[in-house]
DNA sequence: TATGCTGTTATATATAACTATAACACTAAT
DNA sequence: ATTAGTGTTATAGTTATATATAACAGCATA
């Protein structure tokens, strides 16, 4: 229900980077709707601009179109789009400090399985829904 | 000389972070002065206010002592505390999201070995000085 | 004592992020 | 036509981040 927020991004791209999450899982596909922004708004308590920020990300991306009056789609390709540009972006940008941290601290491959195996668990009744941004 | 700031992150944050990953390096031992904060603020060309608020964090960690009309110092046993914290930290809160994104985009072990090699080539006369806050 | 380093405090200003509240515009269905 | 759901715009206020500028306080040494 009450998702949390990380303090280390602004809320709006976190918000971002669920629904590219989704997309790329595939739990939201090409032409289905986004869960409407004062839908998402009231769920995860914030302001409901906040949440339209998120989402003109993802237009500005070419990720989504906006149909005013009926809602937000994944636009044809999204999912492609998606698999060359944040591999790029993760490669360049995000990994090397990641791997420079992993040396620094002197992690093992064994720790790293370890924690990534046990980093959440599902209460039972928790399923996810197409109608709600997950978390990840 | 002059570094750059990653947007994702308060500069004030990414300061401190930089002195941790010297500590773990060793580049910075026990009893070391930190580099002043006016030096770092005019080499980054930064405020110094804000490289003051970064040095209070570590402060405030236990990491650094500030000797007024001296200087800050590493605090003994500095490196053995932020070994442990920041392993828990990182294994906690950002290996997860981390390894979560890998899966998502299917990037393979020796992807991920190729794009840490080759993530920074130090020009021939860039040797780390002590006196200097380093990138990692 | 005077100079030149340290860290620190005080004001004031600008911008980004987030919020609350209200209103507007368009679409689909009753 | 009305209602209820979409996205969107407008105003205004708060907090965090970073800036510029100035001044204060402690230490070392010439």
């Amino acid at each position: 229900m009450d998702r949390e927020w990380n303090d280390s991004q602004p809320i709006y791209r976190q918000l971002r980077d669920r629904v590219v999450a989704m997309i790329l899982d595939g739990v939201l596909k090409e032409g289905d709707p986004l869960p409407s922004v004062r839908n998402v708004a009231a769920e995860y308590r914030v302001n409901h601009l906040t949440v339209l920020k998120g989402y003109q990300q993802l237009v500005d991306e070419q990720l989504v179109e906006s149909k005013r009056g009926r809602g937000m789609f994944i636009n044809a390709g999204a999912r492609n789009l998606l698999l060359r540009g944040e591999r790029k972006k993760f490669l360049a940008e995000e990994w090397p400090r990641v791997y420079a941290t992993i040396q620094r601290l002197g992690l093992k491959a064994e720790e790293l399985l370890d924690a990534a195996a046990t980093r959440r668990r599902s209460p039972p009744d928790a399923a996810p829904t197409k109608t709600e941004v997950q978390e990840r």
